[in-house]
DNA sequence: GTGGTCTAGACCACC
DNA sequence: GTGGTCTAGACCACT
């Protein structure tokens, strides 16, 4: 939880849950931390969590079962094979190190990277 | 403006104008637009506005010239040459592109990044 | 607010608010009373209101503006004209009326109307 | 059984039962379907089933004896003669057909249902 | 002064 | 024990 990022815990949340399921630490039908837990672990308060699940579910990434927990929804998952996801992670952490050593920061390679996808958006 | 991304107004104007810095595409001594150029553009309050370049200036990117203007300060810029930036941002966008055929959205995208940071950090 | 209905009081406030705008007594483009005022008329906490027009705003019914208030949205009305309306009303009351003569409470007659959509959905 | 209604299953299932007494379908002295007949047919926890029963049961529509099932309980039943209850029926399904040509949506009705109730209220 | 969020503690419905 | 709601009071961002 980063406190100064001007970001709203709940929303902070979400984005976890949502690039977990994105990265495949996450598959469809398993089940996430009870929100009393994350609440044990993060120090955040309840609603928080439940907020942010919730907003999930409005979303169509979870799934929450009376009752029994709130799990990753069937047609939520990863848009590509776990093999390619793989080897794209690979040539990006590359060229994360080169950046590195030539002086970039972590904004600086964010910040490039939003402008190489606006600059996709464009051509299209 | 993104309005439904929780996001402060004030906050996004800062990250656009600190991403352009850093990118280059504002250099030092480089003069910004005014406040209210922006609000006819862009239509956010100007209360806004203010507040985004005096946050910036706090943090030592813009320099505030009472009558004449706000303007990058000599101090703030890229951290990397011109060169070595572009050769990255090739490189980067050639990746965008791989990424994109393979099925990734820009969010994909970014989660990826995010964990390549992520694990670069605590390899240290 | 019915607190014996078993409904939970923010899901009757959007009832009541979406009836008002089904039966145009609130048209697109008008402002909402200030969840404070509708706190200080109904006594019900004001996160109950704003959760309820959070709901609304989600269902496409309101429209939040920071800072100046809530409004119908633009795209959100009657379906229907406002003199069909008024004709169908009348015709309505009328037979209420007669329903009441017979010995009907409200509760008889919504289980009549229930069931006649439900007739209606399986002619289809 | 309607998930997303906010309203709990048991209350739905109350309604249910207490609209078919009201319209006549299930007359004092039937016998209502076994709870786990009823968890047969609609998914519904048992405990779920049995509490609309008491409840039904406190409220003198139900009455259970013991090793031989539910039953309507005679003093429940219809305001209204049959005959009067179908021609009101008719009358109404005729009203639907027309607000359903007029562009109408089921939730329109029920909103000009309960308006005209409040208004025959107000005049008392 | 507008809506929005966070925290805290209590109670409820469901499994 | 699961998620969900209500209430209360404080603080923040925006107009």
């Amino acid at each position: 939880m980063d406190r100064a990022g001007g970001m709203p815990p709940y929303r902070q949340l979400m984005l976890q849950v949502r690039d977990a399921v994105r990265l495949g630490w996450l598959k469809p039908g398993d089940r996430l931390p009870t929100a009393r837990e994350v609440v044990a672990a993060s120090g955040v308060n309840q609603h928080t969590v439940l907020k942010a699940y919730r907003e999930l579910e409005l979303a169509g990434v979870l799934e929450v079962r009376q009752g029994s927990g709130t799990f990753v929804k069937d047609s939520a998952g990863t848009s590509a094979g776990a093999g390619v996801l793989t080897e794209l992670q690979q040539q990006l952490e590359n060229w994360v190190r080169i950046a590195h050593q030539a002086g970039l920061d972590d904004e600086d390679m964010k910040a490039l990277l939003s402008a190489a996808l606006a600059r996709k958006v464009s051509k299209k």
